[in-house]
RNA sequence: GGUGACGUGGCCGAGAGGCUGAAGGCGCUCCCCUGCUAAGGGAGUAUUGGCUUUAAACCCAAUCGAGAGUUCGAAUCUCUCCGUCACCGCCA
């Protein structure tokens, strides 16, 4: 959510700064609003003061025995005023919440600007895409030629889009989540095991709702008399149980910054991607992610990208994989986002560079709907800058891990970085 | 799942319709006193919004787990929900 007073006071630079990312700023409405918001919650006020002061002597004149009678007609009509003014002043702070929540970040002064994914910037590369002297297959050739995929016990399990892995096939993906979080524990990350299922006010800090309900799986709880708001939903990513954990918490300045890791699984709806990825583990209903989260100081934030960034590319220089760093442009990055950096490793199969992490700087974005908050001494709180990104979502590492240390012989040798977590062996 | 107790500031803890944004204590900050240490004295110490402003103070409103209700007036009474604790049941 963006800072009310900001939208108030620079509406016209916030509308311009949003039209690049492709939104469009009801300036009108907006303007309307608020005026409308100052003269109810004025008046409101106004009323809420008159009734404090009459019942404050209303219980003065009763202490000194005096006939209250009259004081009492004179308040009569006040509370149905009060009550009107009150709903009235609700009424329209829900109306400009309802448009603010939809309002996404402003892009950082960094972030490209461009209407889409052919307009994100190559930063960096690294590593040169394998010279075969066979033709590469892509990883769900290599692994049901082994018997390592079963896609068709998935979809009997669960449904299409999710997956049986088996044998060395699982073992290779628990060496790489343990090989991440080793990774990021060393580099100074606290290692964090949270909840997989989350409440709404959760999902609304991190801000996939109220925007993004159909990508989340719901949790129903099966009980008919639950009326209320407790649902609960399966998370998207560990960005939002783990970012969560500072909700309505005000954080010690040095403290600062928080850097956390967390394997979680993943659940996405994937609605309205029929047909894209449809085969293999790149686009699946579950998958696992080791993320990395961190909360900043607003000055430390735009370095603590760059960091969370290498961070995340260090796994791959570890593993061999070649990769190339993208800089999303304003009219690709998320909601939520200010400016976010893509990691895209070369799959041989696909003769492709795919995102397989994405690092992301939302300033005080999630902040300010999270209430998480520094202070420094006894000054006022101050919003925190949040970060996340992957480090790396585990399943596509899997994919890339088989696809460019495939053999001709269909046989994976396994990356140096990985032996120690598989026991010493060195192909599969 | 059942029964009972309970959710008050950074922490402990009083309050049981009005004089309570909240006694008292601890902690913390500043000042005084003090050879050192220990002790003592004084002042301050929540958040959000509105208004004003260069900024702040002042002023006003809201917040005693959350929401709704009763009342002229709610931390206090009623209801719903969430959570904590104890005992019982079940369970990896």
């Amino acid at each position: 959510m963006l800072d009310a007073k900001l939208l108030r006071s620079n509406l016209d630079t916030v509308a311009a700064k949003l039209k690049t990312r492709g939104f469009m700023l009801d300036t009108q409405a907006i303007q309307s609003l608020e005026a409308q918001r100052k003269d109810f919650q004025v008046a409101a006020q106004t009323l809420q003061a008159e009734r404090n002061a009459k019942s404050k002597g209303i219980g003065k004149a009763k202490a000194s025995g005096e006939d209250i009678a009259p004081l009492l007609a004179e308040v009569a009509s006040l509370g149905d005023k009060l009550k009107e003014a009150e709903e009235a002043s609700q009424d329209v702070q829900a109306k400009i919440e309802n448009i603010y929540a939809g309002i996404p970040n402003l892009p950082h002064a960094s972030t490209p600007i461009g209407g889409g994914e052919e307009d994100n910037v190559e930063v960096r590369k690294w590593g040169t895409p394998g010279d075969f002297d066979f033709e590469p297959k892509d990883h769900v050739e290599l692994a049901e030629a082994k018997g390592w995929f079963d896609n068709e016990a998935a979809v009997k399990i669960a449904s299409a889009r999710f997956s049986v892995l088996k044998g060395p096939m699982a073992k290779l993906q628990r060496a790489l989540t343990q090989f991440m979080l080793d990774m990021h524990s060393d580099a100074g990350f606290e290692e964090v095991y949270v909840p997989f299922i989350v409440n709404q006010e959760s999902l609304r800090g991190t801000g996939q709702l109220p925007k993004f309900e159909a990508d989340l799986y719901k949790i129903s709880k099966n009980d008919e008399h639950d009326t209320n708001d407790r649902d609960l939903y399966l998370i998207p990513t560990g960005e939002v149980p783990v970012t969560n954990i500072y909700r309505d918490d005000i954080i010690d300045v040095n403290d600062l910054p928080i850097k956390m890791t967390s394997h979680t699984p993943c659940f996405r709806s994937e609605a309205g991607s029929y047909g894209r990825d449809t085969k293999g583990l790149i686009r699946q209903h579950q998958f696992e992610k080791v993320e990395m989260v961190q909360l900043s100081k607003p000055e430390d934030s735009a370095q603590a990208l760059e960091d969370l960034t290498l961070q995340a590319e260090s796994i791959l220089q570890k593993l061999g994989l070649p990769y190339r760093v993208m800089a999303l442009c304003t009219g690709d990055i998320g909601f939520s986002a200010s400016k976010t950096n893509d990691l895209e490793v070369w799959l041989p199969g696909q003769q492709a560079y795919r995102e397989i992490s994405s690092i992301s700087l939302f300033e005080d974005f999630q902040a300010r709907r999270l209430k998480t908050r520094y202070r420094i001494g006894q000054d006022k709180p101050q919003l925190v800058h949040t970060l996340n990104g992957s480090g790396l979502a585990v399943g596509r590492t899997l994919v890339a891990v088989l696809e460019n240390y495939q053999q001709a012989d269909g046989s994976i040798v396994v990356p140096d970085a990985l032996q120690p977590y598989l026991g010493g062996v060195t192909k599969l």
